[in-house]
DNA sequence: TTGACATATCGATAAACTTCGATTAGAATA
DNA sequence: TATTCTAATCGAAGTTTATCGATATGTCAA
């Protein structure tokens, strides 16, 4: 994945429901493969087809514990390519950011 | 379409390079169907197609005027939906956004 | 090193999407 | 009303994408 976010590769990655279902999974905390498979109604070979999709799109970190391979949304890089949308796209909107969530 | 935002639809909406391309024309001003066609390298058809998409998930504002058509971008709506986008996967990111262009 | 387990990759299939040329529909004008 | 112009729709072709079962890869434990 590049540095900078490229707003078409961006949305791409999110145009698809089971990846927001994955991102919503492991937004705020640390997922592995098998406990995300159980999550949802997807098979093993499609969620680790997914996360690579979102790992090259760098939305996820991505660490290994023994066996288990774990995976955290990016929220930065998230917020960045929200960034980038509205700036491409809502440049003239007042203020599109809301306060930290609790 | 609906009146709020759905977080899938929005990105499938923006996941695409003639569209985006498209966007980017229409962001700050109203032009026609044939404005469009004549800045970018697709076909009419394809323009139409993608306009009709965009128009679907209300992120633009249509406007008749004799023969022609007038698009712009509903930035207000772009805005909705990175907001949709942030609350959702970067919900622990301070501030996404950003002042006011000029 | 062998076996068991977790995840990634492969290959195939089906569905969705982009694009275009041809045609249709709608609006103004002669 | 007939013609012209603009934009939308249609139908087809080609490409990309999502999904799965089967298999390979990598890691730990016996």
């Amino acid at each position: 994945m590049s540095n900078t976010v490229n707003s078409v590769e961006f949305a791409k990655a999110l145009a698809d429901d089971t990846r927001q279902e994955i991102m919503r999974l492991c937004c705020c905390e640390w997922l592995n493969v098998g406990e995300i498979v159980d999550a949802i109604s997807v098979s093993q070979p499609t969620v680790s087809h997914h996360l690579s999709i979102l790992r090259a799109a760098g939305l996820v970190n991505v660490r290994r514990e023994g066996k288990q391979v774990f995976y955290t949304l990016n929220q930065q890089r998230i917020a960045a390519g929200c960034c980038v949308l509205a700036e491409n796209y809502a440049p003239e909107q007042e203020i599109i950011r809301v306060p930290k969530s609790r």
